[in-house]
DNA sequence: TTTAAAAGATAGTATTACTATTATAAATAA
DNA sequence: TTATTTATAATAGTAATACTATCTTTTAAA
């Protein structure tokens, strides 16, 4: 039996629902390959157009602009990586062991699983790395955080705030840590490989390195080991 | 005696140095004060030059596109920062009280000072919270950084690294725990007044808050208080 | 006083970010 | 089976953006 994953997704991000047809899933697909290719700004719906074979008209039909794609499919990425931490710790009983996987899991690079078919998860978590932020550091995050745009990260963070109280319950900040622990396992990646001289994985660039870094400052901060 | 505090710029970053001439302050100040309004994207050379009086050739010939402009201010504010840091640790003699200064000011809405100017501290560091990633999230970092263009951010980092291994010389991740500092004082402030439920201090926003968890964050990594 | 540098005025282009319309093909319901 | 909805394709058009080029006038330094 082969179980097809499926992540709800907010309906205010699209005019039309891309998983429902050809085009939509070949929107998606496409769009991470261009966007990991020529980086955001780069990306335009005329290239993306080419690049399917359809027109520009075609995606709008889909989105109403480009930042609501790349919020859609940064929202893809939490929903499905907070899926990844469920099943993924689902075994484990210790709080510790949770939170090193969820350290774990942030911070190494995905291999596509083949389930979503037009969804390449290893392209997805670059982009992640290098574009998702531009997702929500605009002026119109209060606007788009009305329609529960960022409901899938504000989820993730606290599936891993409630991670980091099972280890402590009496530590005073586990949101803002998870924030913590989300955004250095991209930040410290984006640097290591692009401006090494801001991180301490200069000489030999493993993702190895950044989870014992994250793990040596969480379970410090948290005091459990 | 008023001295006036000048900060050297990389001369890759513009054309003609804005600091040479009434216009070219012009533009650093009407730029300031039109993306700290309208944020980096809607920004454009066209109103800028309206806002300033002039014209879109003018603006032109000093900056070659608005990145470049983006990554100046972004510098100089790294820049001035250290200098700030470097001033105001000077006489502390303690690391540790060093470091707690530092998070205090990467964390502390800053008044503008008034020694430069063309320059308004206090709109910047706002900027550099809210568009400041996005000078280096691109696909030319790579470019960029060979032109020497983040080297006041690392020497900050290198600075902050620095002051950590007085604290405690057997640390292993003084850069990357310095970055940590600086993207998360940044990080959370914006969480904090824009996506709340990602951090701890959703009640009374205020940056004391900020401190506190960088102060525990830090000092726990560092093993010392 | 001459000359060079800076600024102003104006024009023009390719690309981007859309909107609108009309025709056609495919799926579905009566 | 036909009628009708739904999706797509094809084409056109617009305002704004991100520039480049040129020429004239003003300002400032030698």
């Amino acid at each position: 039996m082969k179980l097809q994953l499926q992540i709800k997704m907010n309906e205010d991000l699209f005019l039309r629902n891309p998983e429902h047809t050809e085009l939509g899933r070949n929107i998606i697909k496409h769009s991470i390959q261009l966007i990991f290719q020529n980086g955001f700004e780069a990306f335009t719906f005329k290239k993306l157009a080419e690049d399917i074979g359809t027109t520009e008209a075609g995606i709008y039909r889909y989105f109403e602009n480009k930042h609501l794609l790349l919020i859609y499919i940064t929202a893809w990425y939490w929903g499905w990586l907070e899926y990844q931490i469920s099943f993924q710790t689902n075994n484990v009983t210790d709080p510790a062991g949770k939170l090193k996987k969820v350290i774990k899991l942030l911070a190494t690079t995905v291999e596509d699983d083949g389930e979503t078919i037009y969804v390449n998860e290893s392209l997805l978590h670059q982009i992640v790395i290098s574009e998702g932020s531009k997702a929500y550091l605009t002026k119109q995050v209060g606007e788009d955080n009305k329609h529960q745009f960022f409901k899938p990260y504000k989820d993730l963070c606290a599936v891993i705030g409630d991670i980091i109280l099972e280890c402590n319950p009496k530590y005073k900040y586990p949101r803002s840590l998870a924030t913590t622990i989300i955004e250095m396992a991209h930040f410290q990646n984006f640097f290591m490989n692009n401006l090494p001289s801001l991180t301490d994985f200069g000489k030999n660039k493993t993702e190895s390195q950044i989870i014992l870094f994250l793990n040596d400052l969480v379970f410090s901060s948290i005091k459990k080991v």
